[in-house]
DNA sequence: ACCGACCACGCTATAACATATCAAGCCTAC
DNA sequence: GTAGGCTTGATATGTTATAGCGTGGTCGGT
């Protein structure tokens, strides 16, 4: 099942063309991509679902990296800060994004039947959403949007 | 501060109106409002904020009653399930529902300042939400709207 | 009255997620 | 070369959530 989008495509494509992107936004910004942390986003990259910590951590493990909880949480503090990983609330896992470089309040779809998770188009939401909180005088800073369903093979596969 | 609007109100007030509308909808639906769940939705609509399961433990065990985490979560889930409450996913907090009754896609509006957290009109979100979905051939069924930011009493506060 | 289905609850244990803290290494800038 | 900042290693612990199993109560059918 694809992960990050509810379609196929290239994913050694799609894998190399985020490892640069992240590459080249660490190089402007003064950013490190520690072996870690780009090991971190390479598995997410690979896997392409979301996953927990402690999924990353075995993941880790078995490739003889002795690493503890926090080596994995610290990796992924800096991918999520820097936008090149989201952290879906619902699932307390963590997804690489799938639009790194772009400016975006992420927006996720995720399927109760699957478990995948995509990441949908987000602007009139988070325009929405800025709407509502003006309303009431807030200043939003950071969103959650999740959506939890059924993604189009599951509800074919259950017609 | 309060914590389900940001706006001051009778508590008493809103207390005993949600407490009856809890009673009435039970009864209408066949539901039982047992001793455990009722009192868990009484603290949370004192407390009138977002409180952890553990936090509720507490409240309870404080009370004399001898109580596990399987007693708040099963309490918890009965209330959520039921919109009675909801749950924070951003802050694993639970919170009374400001509108229970109505049916809604609940939208919470989190102070990073002060903690409180107000339910927002979300009608448009929802309806943005399900607009990209369907963009992408997703069905709907459940979401998770949380806005961080500032409430009114803290950008008054700071400035 | 008896039985069986269903539901809520009590309890123990443990899984799963996340962070505090302190020490050590490594750049690089002055 | 040494001070400061950032990254890492390692231990321990804190926090949130669920599995699993047995008990008792209620209700409808017989």
């Amino acid at each position: 099942m694809d992960a990050l989008g509810f379609t196929h495509h290239d994913h050694q494509h799609c894998i190399s063309q985020a490892m640069s992107a992240a590459e080249e936004t660490c190089a402007e910004q003064g950013l490190q991509l520690t072996p870690q942390r780009r090991r971190v986003l390479e598995i997410l990259l690979e896997e392409h679902r979301a996953m927990g910590a402690y999924e990353l951590l075995d993941v880790l493990r078995a490739e003889g990296i002795g690493a503890q909880p926090p080596t994995v949480y610290r990796a992924l503090d800096f991918l999520v800060s820097n936008g090149f990983a989201h952290k879906i609330e619902r699932l307390n896992a963590f997804v690489a994004c799938a639009h790194p470089g772009e400016r975006h309040a992420p927006a996720f779809l995720i399927c109760s039947d699957c478990k995948a998770v995509a990441e949908m188009p987000s602007r009139e939401i988070a325009q929405a959403v800025r709407n509502a909180a003006g309303t009431l005088d807030f200043e939003v800073t950071r969103m959650v949007i999740e959506a939890e369903g059924r993604c189009p093979d599951c509800r074919t596969a259950a017609a």
